[in-house]
This record gives structure tokens, sequence and C-alpha cells, in this order.
RNA sequence: GCCGGGAUGGCGGAACUGGUAGACGCGCUGGACUCAAAAUCCAGUAGUGGUGACACUGUGGGAGUUCGAUUCUCCCUCCCGGCACCA
């Protein structure tokens, strides 16, 4: 029954063939089916910047192939696609061309789409999805308001980058060196009121709720961890001795509680980890901002210099990394309140205002950065605890001294000699920043950091001035933007009634599509028919908010958008909770942090208020690793880099095959190699995905992705790796072709085949079993890839006419097609076709395991003397051990390295090896 | 500084639970076909020695556990990623 094949595989006539059949099928549009196991397959959305690039190719490869393996095992497969479409890159292009950032958006998104269609991606495409359309943002706006209204969203001032030229706000990447990227001018800070989300109300939940996603990668679960920055321990007060609290204006935080009313002295706030140093302080350090050090500095000009050199300093991570520790003292005092010792107050060029109070309690012998201000400024050093190793290893020594010389056993001397230079080292030790138990504490003294911890945040409460206290890392989530192409945030300000939410009903705030931004300020302000309204609550005249969402708004929420029914008229209906969790999240790991983070942060949301019913919107994360290519590149003696395009470049090689040189092919003069690199427009080391295509087909540009290299590691381009891949296919289409041609093939009938049929059914069905296992566990397409190309060689060599052979072949070849069609699904669907089947290949079931074809009457054995191999031997399925051992020692090879060697003992490990042991 | 991941032929990579190191692909070498080239097919391909059967060495370096270590433990070197005066 099968049709007449061509005998040359031409990939672009299969892979049309096979694209139209889906579409005329509607293959991919999935729908809601409680009867049958969903599987969610879900990959992270483009950015529509014009082309796609390598990166999307392999991302949205791998997602393929699961969403198609997952079908043919039975799933109700979901792989939906849309677009990340707002964001600055469109205003750029807008200011480069001329057009408005709406019509290049949706131009790239058409281009894209086609291109995303040529690689045969089983997506669902009647789930579509732009976030620049109102259909969609509306709910960004919508849920705004609700979050508004939970006190989740909140507004307060933010600081910005500020171009005084262009008189705009600019992001971080715009600003260059302090300088802003168009007009050069130096960069202001600015404050003005933004809008925020309070994900630090979530901290404890996004913290914790990391243990119930195990099949993230651990990386992933670690960076949002320590992102999200966890520390427990104690907030407390120094009184101030002499400054009346009025004095310091608003103080920074007096929110404690206690008896502190009782006089008026101002109080000095810290945040520690370490509480149980308490009585090893003996100075506090505060940030130059803080209002104290401001208060000192009133008649101290020397302090006022060096608080001004501090607030200068340098902002840049890695410069701050490398600072000194510096100080200098405020001339004011505290009282410690737990021994009431005066203690000197400095202003430390290490302490941050941003984070916890300001200011800290200094304990020079228990932390490093306290250490080095009280070394160069002469301040007392004063240790309090007795580290954990100082402890250990005086047990150590007392057991060893207080024990005789065995003399049967090694002498003792040496080790206790280097336990004694250990702790001394350790005692010598001027700061030691590990925990131990308390000492030169009093009361305390004894207790180790638990207990100390406990007791001391005891007595600071019980005289109100203090608690126990978690700190967080994260910060509240700043949305507001000055931008023009993002999602309105739907507030209107009018003179009587101040910020008024949009009600419901006026939703969405449409965004205007047709300005083209000139990069002086936000063009929507220039824009009389947005701004002006009338105030919803009043009705006088107002003004709109000009300021849009951070685009991570839009990408945080989009994944329950598509599992919710085309044009859903809410957020999300029921039919999201049939589909979510997404069950495979598949994306580069440049968004481990702030995308995954936000995300979760918003589903909690959407539970809170009763929207969605799961917790966690992605149960299982796969990171992919980048697409890298060689840097080629000239150095002119005068002026900049030149960097050639790989494809431009020819290499040089000695009969050996190694890199003798490289030549530019236009010139044929020499380049020099950067080494390799991730593919970028900088380096210009990108290789065009669509010139891929066009020249080799889409199966050969997805298989050679899914082959080079397992999905989570860096992939290395190779022309010649891609040549490998197209020559296979090759050689997979004239195999196919050749067994067709010579008629339709018997069915299998197991009782009748021969050693050698029994042999090739057996490499069949253990191929099979290691794909599906490779397919489904262990996500290593490129050995699943490897064992098939294995036994297409194989298949090869398997080359006898008879009816009971060719019907193994036929066989074989089912599964062969069966098991590349998530990887190569064109050529599969017509060779499928090829191979006499009436239904397509995506219909087909995945096969089955037969168990009774992996038996076999004898296996090989490997036999090792002392480890090393020396021979092989045949032996029964059933052979008992004795028997085992005497056909290994009897081995010619064996006995050379035996003879005349007295055997230890045998080892037998089944159906593996033998090991003899000789002395 | 802290946390995480790595290092295997000429190259990309494989070896999944401690059990034959180098699967598969690329490249290279030789051969077949061809007037020739390309394509295709066949054979070889970790290094060293040997015509060969084989032997020795070998998974970044050093030690250890084990009958047996790429795999486990300890120390060291280098590379990549994240966080970073976070109290």
């Amino acid at each position: 029954s099968s049709m007449p094949m061509d005998e040359i595989y031409h990939a672009a006539r299969v892979e049309s063939d096979a694209q139209s059949y889906w579409d005329q099928h509607q293959s991919f549009a999935a729908t809601e089916d409680p009867t049958r196991e969903k599987y969610y397959c879900l990959s992270m959305f483009p950015y529509p910047s014009g082309k796609l690039h390598m990166g999307h190719v392999r991302n949205y490869t791998i997602g393929d192939v699961l969403s198609r393996f997952m079908r043919m095992q039975g799933k109700n497969v979901l792989q939906p696609m849309g677009w990340d479409a707002f964001g600055l890159p469109a205003e750029n292009a807008a200011m480069a061309n001329g057009v408005p950032p709406a019509k290049w958006t949706y131009d790239n998104i058409a281009y894209m789409k086609k291109q995303l269609q040529s690689l045969g991606f089983a997506i669902d495409w009647t789930r579509e999805l732009a976030t620049c359309r109102p259909d969609y943002y509306q709910w960004n706006q919508w849920l705004f308001l609700r979050m508004l209204e939970q006190g989740i969203a909140y507004k307060k001032a933010g600081t910005v980058n500020w171009d005084p030229v262009d008189q705009t706000v600019l992001a971080n990447e715009q600003v260059i060196d302090g300088r802003g990227w168009r007009t050069g001018a130096i960069i202001e800070k600015r404050e003005i009121p933004m809008y925020y989300f309070a994900i630090t109300q979530y901290a404890e939940e996004l913290l914790g709720d990391l243990a119930k996603l195990p099949d993230w990668p651990e990386r992933v679960r670690t960076m949002q961890a320590n992102w999200i920055g966890k520390s427990v321990g104690v907030r407390f007060a120094f009184r101030v001795n002499g400054v009346a609290r009025s004095a310091l204006g608003s103080p920074p935080s007096t929110s404690g509680r206690g008896n502190e009313g009782e006089d008026d002295e101002a109080l000095l706030w810290v945040f520690t980890t370490r509480a149980d140093t308490i009585m090893g302080v003996t100075f506090c350090a505060v940030a130059a901002e803080h209002p104290l050090a401001t208060y000192a500095a009133k008649n101290n000009p020397q302090l006022a210099a060096f608080i001004d050199e501090c607030k200068r300093g340098s902002v840049m991570e890695a410069d701050i990394a490398t600072m000194e520790e510096k100080g200098m003292s405020t001339g004011i005092s505290v009282t410690h309140p737990l021994t009431g010792e005066k203690i000197p107050v400095w202003v430390g060029n290490y302490v941050l205002m941003g984070y916890g109070e300001g200011a800290v309690m200094a304990v020079p012998a228990h932390d490093d950065r306290d250490y080095w201000v009280a070394v160069k400024n002469h301040l007392p050093i004063k240790k309090v605890i007795r580290s954990d190793t100082e402890i250990y290893l005086e047990s150590q020594l007392r057991d060893l001294e207080s024990t005789p010389q065995d003399p049967e056993l090694i002498d003792k001397r040496p080790l206790i000699e280097s336990l004694r230079q250990d702790l001394e080292t350790v005692r010598k030790k001027p700061c030691e920043t590990e925990r131990g138990v308390c000492i030169n504490s009093g009361k305390y003294d004894g207790l180790n950091y638990t207990a100390a911890v406990d007791a001391i945040a005891a007595d600071l409460n019980a005289k109100g001035l203090g608690e126990k206290k978690t700190m967080w890392r994260l910060r509240d989530w700043g949305i507001s933007r000055q931008r023009y192409w993002g999602c309105p945030i739907p507030i209107i300000h009018c003179a009587h009634c101040g910020d008024v939410p949009v009600p419901d009903k006026d939703l969405p705030v449409v965004l205007p599509e047709d300005c083209v931004p000139d990069g002086s300020g936000n063009p929507l302000n220039k824009r009389a028919d947005f701004v002006n309204c009338k105030c919803p609550k009043c009705g006088a005249n107002a003004q709109r908010e000009t300021d849009t969402m951070d685009t991570f708004v839009d990408s945080s929420w989009y994944y329950a958008r598509f599992a919710s029914g085309r044009g859903a008229s809410a957020m999300v209906d029921r039919e999201t909770d049939y589909w979510m969790p997404v069950d495979q999240y598949i994306g580069g790991i440049e968004h481990a942090i702030l995308h995954l983070l936000y995300s979760r942060f918003w589903s909690k949301v959407m539970r809170d208020l009763k929207l969605v019913s799961y917790d966690e919107p992605f149960k299982r994360l796969l990171t992919q690793g980048m697409v890298l290519n060689e840097i080629f590149f000239r150095k002119p003696s005068s002026g900049r880099v030149q960097y050639f395009n790989p494809v431009d470049v020819e290499l040089k090689l000695d009969d050996k095959g190694q890199r003798a040189g490289a030549l530019l092919k236009s010139d044929g003069q020499a380049v020099e190699s950067g080494g390799i690199g991730t593919m970028s427009k900088s380096k210009n080391n990108g290789i065009d995905p669509q010139q891929l295509i066009e020249l080799y087909g889409a199966d050969t540009a997805r298989l050679f992705v899914m082959f080079a290299a397992p999905p989570e590691q860096t992939l290395e381009w190779s022309d010649t790796g891609v040549e490998g891949a197209a020559r296979f296919l090759k050689r997979l289409w004239k195999l196919v072709h050749t067994h067709v041609g010579l008629g339709s093939a018997a069915r299998v009938e197991v009782a009748v085949l021969n050693e050698a049929q029994r042999a090739m059914r057996r490499m069949l069905h253990e191929t099979l079993a290691k794909v599906t296992d490779d397919y489904a566990r262990r996500r290593t397409f490129n050995t699943a890839i490897a064992s098939v190309m294995e036994l297409i060689n194989a298949l090869y060599k398997f080359d006898d006419l008879s009816a009971q052979s060719r019907a193994v072949k036929q066989e074989a070849l089912d599964d062969v097609v069966i098991m590349l069609a998530p990887i190569v699904p064109h050529i599969s669907h017509e060779l499928w076709k090829a191979l006499g089947h009436d239904n397509a290949v995506i219909d087909a079931r995945w096969p089955s395991v037969d168990d009774s074809a992996l038996t076999r009457a004898s296996i090989e054995l490997v036999v090792q003397v002392n480890g090393k191999l020396r021979g092989r031997i045949e032996v029964a399925l059933d052979a008992k051990s004795a028997d085992i051992e005497a056909q290994a020692l009897a081995d010619a090879n064996v006995q050379r390295f035996t003879a005349g060697k007295q055997i230890k003992k045998v080892i037998v490990v089944p159906g593996k090896l033998v090991n003899v042991v000789v002395t």
C-alpha cells in the first residue's frame, strides 16, 4: 500500500508537505479533555527583535521534541507561542528609522512567526498572544487595580537616572560610564514617585516554596534563595548619650516598642545576625547617610568632608568589593544596652543605608570589616567567642594525651604535635568569624550560638530595646517606567481627589500606537488626547498617568493566559486549572532570577485573589545552554579591531587534521582566532538560522542542534557537524527507500527467527528501551540520537533479503522513524507514509519494548586479573559462578598472568565481569 | 570573599547504580568508484612499542578507600556562572 517514494531526499519538498498536512488537520490545536493526562510544555516566549537567532532555534526545538514525544506517549499536549512585545528596543528602532514602535513590532512578529512555522514546531497558534495588544495588557491593568486594593501595589518615591539634556529618564543600560548614551550628558539621580509591588510580603513563601520545586535545577533554586537573602537576627537599640530625639529630625526607625519614651534620648537602632557577640561590641558604625552622621557633621568640617567622600564613592559593585574599610569618629557615644558601657559611634564607609537600620554594632574580634577599622584607628578588640574549631581541636588533643601509646599502633606524637600547631594558629587568629561558645560575656558564658542569641534577645526585649527580627535582601519591585512602549498604569491624577484608580469599566487604558519617540522624554506626555481626561470621582478635568509598567509584568502571567480558553472574557478562565501548572518550562539561564521570581510571585497573588488554584506556575524547569561559535578578528596596527563572521573564514588543517591557520575567504590573508564565545552581534560570530534552513532544511538544523550537546550544556557551532546531520538524514532516507523498493514485508514470526534475525531484533528493542529512557527521564537527546545512529549502521549491514529478515527490518524501520519523529518530524512524516502506514506519524503511539526480544542464550563476560582486562569469555546466561570461574581461569591470556602466582580470590559480577585477584 | 558547576583523543561529546574508558558524530589517513573532482561506499584512527597476537601508559595535578575509581573521600591548580562591604 506504500506510495512511490523519491529516490533522493528533497528537504524543502518534504517539509512543506508535512507542514501543510499539519495545517490542514489543525494537528496541534489543544483542547481541554479531563479524561486524558495533560502535558503543558512551554518555552519562554521571544522578544520580537526582528529575526530568530540560534538560541531561539535551540530553545524551541527542545520544547518541540518534548511536546511531540509526550504526544506519542498518549498525553494531551499544549504547546503555545506568543510575543513579549513591549520594550525599549522598539523605541530605539523607532528613533533610528522614524517608524512607530507598534509597526516595527508587528512587522517583526509577522516575520518571526513565519520563521517559527518553517521550523515545523508543533505549536497551537490559535492561542497566540502579543503582550502589546490591549486584550492582553488590560488584565495587567485590572490586576494592578486589585493589587492596589489589597495593598500589594503602592506608591512611593524612587530613584531614577535623569538625562538633563534630553529631559528624560534612562534605563540602567542606557547609562554608559555615568553619561547618557545619546547626549553624553552626566546623568543625575532624581527622586520621583513610582509604583511598587510588595513582593517582600511574599518573601518567606517564595523562599520556602523552592522546596516544592525538586525538578528545577539546583543552581536556579540557589540563585533565587541568595537573591531573596533571608537573615535571621536581632534588632536592638543603643541610647545616644546627650542627643535629644528631636535633634535627629526623623530617625530612620523608631518603630521599636517599649519604654523608650521615658526620656527624650535618641535611639540608635542596629540589626545583627551575631547577637551572641554583643558583649564584644567596642564601637558602633553608621552609614554616611545616617541622621546621626549628619547631626554629628554639623559642627565638624572634617567629618563632613569624610561623609561627602563616602557619598561620592563609586556605586560600581566591582569597586565596592575592592574598596578599603574606612571610618571616622563622630565624637558621639552611645550606651551599651546590656553593660551600660560607653561606646563610641563612628561613620563607616562599609555600612549601607539601604540595608537593615543603616547602622551596625561593631565587634572587631569577630567581624572582618570591624576588625580592620579597629586596627587602623586603634580601637579596642575584645574576644568573646571560642570557636567550634578551637573547642574541637582541644578535645581531640585532650583525648590523645590522656590515653597511653599502644605499642602495636603507629606513633601518635607527630599527630599530637600537628594538633598543637593547629590549635595555636586558631587561638592566635585576631579575628574569628566562625560560630562557637561565649566567653568573657558574664552570664552568657558557655552558651552556644542559638542559646546565646535567645538569652540576649530576651534580655533586650525585657528592657524594651530589641527583639528577634528577620531581614531580607529582596526589595519591593518598582514597576513604573517613564517610557512610551509599555502597558499604561491605570491611574488618573486629579487636583482635588489625588491619584484615582481608573474604574474597571473604563479598562483598558489603551496605549496610542502611532507615537514616534524622538528620545526627549516620554512622547505620551505630549499627547493631549491621551493625557487629558475627567476625574472618575469628581468629574473635574484631570490628567492620566503616563508611566508604563516594567515589561517583566507582561511576562509574569502569560503562561496562565495561554492556558485559558481562546478569547477568554476574564483574566483567566476555568480552563486554566486544567492546563496549569506548566509541566515543562524551557528557557535561558539569564532568567533564573528576575523573570522566574516575578512569575512565582504573580502566581501567588493570583492564587490569593482566588483566580487560580496553584501555588507554583512551573513544575519542571530546563535551562538550555548558550550557543557558541568561534570568533575571528584582525587587529590593525591602528584603529579598531575588526571581526569576521566564521562563514567567511576558511580553516587550514595539517595532515593530522589539526588547525594550521585561518584565512579570510575574500582576500586569502590570515585572521586570528579569538577562541569560542557566545554568538553575538559585537563579535560578528552569529549564524543566521534562516540561511541554514534554506540550505539544508529545518530537520537538519533541528537534528544538529539536538545532537551536538545535551540541552543544558553550551553548544558549539560546527559547519561540518551540520553537514554530518544532513548526511545522516540522507542515509536514513536511502535505507527506507531501498527497503520499500523491494515491496511490502511480511509480519515478524518470532518463533521462526534465526540467530542473526534475533540479534537484530534484540538490538532494536535495546535501542528502543534506551531511547525512551533518554527522552522521558534523562532528557539527553544527544545520546538518544547516537543510539539510533548505531541501530541504522547495523541495519545497513543487515542486508539479508529473506522474508523474515525483511519483516524484522520493517519493524526496525517503523520504530526508527517513530524514535526520530520528535526531533526530525518532517522526514519522519514522509518516511512513515512510505513504510505503508495509513495514519500520520504524529498520531502513531510510542512502541513498547518487547521484553522477550531482549533475552539471549549466552553473554560475553570480561575477565580481569587484578583489575586489568585480560580476556573475554562467552558463558551461558544461567551459568553457575563456579563454572564461570573455571572458564575464566582457563582462558589462555588469563593464564599468562596467573601462571606461577597464587590466586587469592575470584570476584564474579553477574552479567558483567570476572576479576581474578593474584598475589 | 561566599555559593554553584566544570576539566576525558586533533574537535563536539559518551561511559546512567564503583565494573570493558573514548559510544555516536566531526576531522584526518588509506582504499574502491571516476578521465578527474565532488558525492557515495569500505577500512583505520587515544599515545608509545610491536609485522602481529599483545604489552605499557592514559580521564587537570597529588594522596586515600576498594578486588576494581572518569565515577566515592581529602588536598591542590585552572576555567565558567551567580551573589557580593547585606551586618
